[in-house]
DNA sequence: CCACAGATTGAGAACGTTCTCACCCAAGTG
DNA sequence: CACTTGGGTGAGAACGTTCTCAATCTGTGG
C-alpha cells in the first residue's frame, strides 16, 4: 500500500454512545433503526450523533451483513454513447433499490479485463454487469460466479456460462435492415462490421457450423443476418462487400472509400454502429458523393445526431437504457436470492426510417 | 437491510493459515508481501491460497488502512459526452495508481447530489471528483471536505469552496468564439446557453456587480465572455438574441425557431455545447435554412459527428479527456498527502475553423 | 560454549459495525 | 403473592484483515 494514511476523525459508535451515556449496542439499534430502544435512549442518541458529525461506517457494516450493495460494471469503453446509456440505465435500476455501482472500463482489453474481476471481486461486489470483450475469458468469469458472485451479461453472450444475459436479437435485427435495402431495390449492399481484421475471412466465409458458432458474439450475429437477407434473395454474398477493418471513425472511412473503388461497387452500406456511419459519410463528403443519392446508408444505433443530420439517418435503434435497467433488475433479483432458471433476455428493436435509403 | 442475506463460501486468511500450518499472522505476511516471511513458510501458504480459492477482502483491509483505495465520481449526466469522456479521464488516472471509480449521476437534481454525497461518506472514499449541479450546496460540498475527504471540482466552480478546481476560461473561450464571429462581419450574434430559464433575465441583463457573479458558473462565465466581445467591439447586447429555454435538443430548435422570427434576426448562433447545435441543425432544416449561407453556427465541443457532418461544425474543443485526468491526479495527490495550496487549474481551449461559419 | 544481532513467528489487539444472549424491570395474570 | 410477558439494555462475540509486540530460532564472532 503506497502513500500515507490519512487518519479522519469521524468519530465512531462508540464514541457517540459514550456522549448519549448508554451502551454501544443500544446506540447501533437506535442509529441503525433495529431491535428496540426507548424514545428516551433514541432521542439522546440521535442528538449526539447530530452533534459529533457522526456518520455510519458501510465498510464496517458490510463486514458482517455480507453485503456490500454496490454492483460492479464491466463495460469496454465507457466514451461509446451505448455503453453510457446502457451505464445509466444499470445505475438508475440500482440506486432505485440503494445499490451504488462501481465502474471498471475494459477497454477491449482482455488482461484489463481478468484483472477488473479479479479487482471487483475482492471487493465483494454484491453482482455484477458485464459488456464482454468480444473474445471474453470464460474462465475467468467463471470463476467469478464460481465465487459466489451473480454475472449478467450486456449485450454480448458467453457461451456456457452461467449467467443471466440481456440483449437484442441481433442476427433479426440485422437480417430485417438488410432486408429494407433489399426491398428498396439494391443488389449489392455493404457491411461495415467494425470488428477485427482476423475476423474478416469468418465473417465472409464462414463454413455450415462456422455461422452458428459466428452468432454467438454480436457483431457475428449481425453478420449471420445480413448474410440470411442476401442467401434468402437468392443474393450470393460478396465478400469484399464485408468490411471489418477497425471500429474507429477513420477505419470506416477507409473501408468505404475501399469499397467504393471496387469494380462493382455497393449502392447501399449497413453500419454496425453509429460511428461507423459517421465514417461512411466523411468519407462520402470527402469522395463528393451524397447520401441517399449516390449510395444509401443504414446503421444500428439511433444517435442523437442521427436525426438532426442531413440527411436525417434511417437506424436501427436498440432500446438501450431498457437494456441496462433490466441487466440491473436482473441482477439485484438474483442478489437478493432468486433462484430462477438464467433467463437470456432480448429486448426488441425498432427501424426507425428516416430520409438516408431510399429506392434505387 | 433489506433482502436475504448471502453467504459466500470464500476462504479467510485463518482457513488458509490453518492449511499451510502457520499462524494467521504469518499467512497475512505472506499473502500480503510484508514483514518478513521464510521461503518455506511462504511457499506452503500461497499454496493453501491457490488450492483453497483465496481472494483477500479488502473491506477488512480497508478497515484497517483507512483507505478505501475508491474514487467518487459525481457528475450531473453520464450520457452527456462531456462527463462521460472526461470520466474516462478520471478513471484512467485512478486505475494508473491503483484506484477504482465508485460512479454517481445527480441527474442535475440538487436533492440527488446531497444524498449522493451523503453515501459516499459513508462508504469511506478517499477522495471525490464533483461535477456540481448548477446551483450546487456549498454547505453540504464543505461537509464533506471537513470530513476529511478531499474534494476536485470539475468544470463548474463553487465559490468558497476549499478544494482544487479543473476547467478551461469559461469567458476568454466564449468571447474568442464571439469575436471570430464578429470578424466575419456578423452584428447580430445569438447565444443559446441551454440553461434554466430562470437564469435568462440574470444573463441578459446583469447589472454591473451581475457580470461578476454570473461568471461564477460555467454557463454564466460563458455569457460575460460573449457579453465582453460584443461590448469591446461596441455593439449593443440584445438581451432577446440571449436564449436559456433548456438543454435538450428539441429546446434549441424551439429556440432557434424563435429567433429566426425576430423581425431583426440573429445571423449568427453560438451554442454553448453540442446538443444545442444539433438543436439548430435540425431546427435549420425544418426551416428550409442552410448553414452556413443563412445562418451561421459555431458550438462548444467537438463532438465525434462535429466533423462528419455537412457543413462540418466551427467549434470550441476543450480537452475534455485531460480535464479529468487532470482532476483524478490532482485529487490523487491530496490523498496522498499533498499539503500545497489549492490550486485552479485552467487548461487551454483550441477554436477549430470549419466550415459552418462564413463571412456575410 | 556464550553472547548477540537479525530473521521469523504467533498471540492478541484493533478497525466499526451488527448480532446473540442473558439480564433487568415494569406491567399484567392467575 | 408468585409467575409470566416482553420491552429495554449491555457485555461480548463476530466479520477478516493489518499491526504491535514479545518470544523463539538461526547463525556468527569471540
Amino acid at each position: 500500500m503506497s502513500g500515507s494514511v490519512r487518519r479522519t476523525t469521524m468519530p465512531s459508535i462508540e464514541i457517540v454512545a459514550k456522549e448519549a451515556g448508554v451502551s454501544t449496542a443500544t446506540a447501533g439499534r437506535a442509529l441503525g433503526g433495529y431491535g428496540s430502544v426507548s424514545r428516551k435512549s433514541r432521542e439522546a442518541v440521535l442528538a449526539a450523533a447530530e452533534r459529533l458529525g457522526y456518520r455510519p461506517n458501510s465498510l464496517a457494516r458490510s463486514m458482517i451483513t455480507g453485503l456490500t450493495h454496490t454492483l460492479g460494471v464491466l463495460v469496454p469503453d465507457i466514451e461509446n454513447p451505448f455503453f453510457s446509456r446502457a451505464l445509466r440505465g444499470i445505475a438508475d435500476a440500482a440506486h432505485e433499490r440503494g445499490w451504488e455501482v462501481l465502474l471498471v472500463n475494459t477497454d477491449e482489453d482482455l488482461a484489463l479485463e481478468r484483472k477488473a474481476l479479479s479487482v471487483l471481486t475482492e471487493r465483494r461486489v454484491d453482482g455484477l454487469v458485464v459488456a464482454p470483450t468480444d473474445v471474453a475469458d470464460r474462465d475467468a468469469l467463471q470463476a467469478v460466479v464460481d465465487a459466489g458472485i451473480p454475472v449478467v451479461l450486456l449485450d454480448r453472450r458467453v457461451p456456457g456460462l452461467e449467467a443471466d444475459t440481456v440483449g437484442i436479437d441481433n442476427r433479426a435485427a440485422a437480417k430485417d435492415a438488410t432486408e429494407r435495402l433489399l426491398k428498396l431495390g439494391h443488389r449489392s449492399v455493404a457491411l461495415l462490421t467494425g470488428g477485427d481484421e482476423k475476423l474478416r475471412p469468418k465473417l465472409s466465409r464462414p463454413g455450415l457450423r462456422g455461422v452458428e458458432r459466428l452468432a454467438a458474439t454480436t457483431v457475428g450475429a449481425r453478420a449471420a443476418g445480413y448474410r440470411d437477407a442476401l442467401v434468402e434473395a437468392g443474393i450470393e454474398p460478396r465478400p469484399e462487400l464485408v468490411s471489418a477493418e477497425g471500429f474507429r471513425r477513420e477505419d470506416a472511412a477507409a473501408a468505404t472509400r475501399r469499397l467504393l473503388a471496387l469494380p462493382d461497387p455497393p449502392t447501399a452500406i449497413l453500419a454496425l454502429d453509429s460511428l461507423l456511419a459517421l465514417g461512411v459519410l466523411q468519407a462520402l463528403r470527402g469522395l463528393g458523393l451524397r447520401c441517399p443519392v449516390d449510395v444509401s446508408l443504414v446503421a444500428f444505433d439511433d444517435a442523437d445526431w442521427a436525426e438532426a443530420i442531413s440527411p436525417p439517418l434511417s437506424v436501427v435503434a436498440q432500446p438501450i437504457y431498457e437494456l441496462g435497467a433490466e441487466a440491473g433488475r436482473l441482477l439485484l433479483d438474483r442478489v437478493q436470492g432468486s433462484d430462477k432458471r438464467f433467463t437470456h433476455r432480448r429486448l426488441p428493436t425498432r427501424f426507425i426510417e428516416r430520409e438516408s435509403a431510399t429506392s434505387r
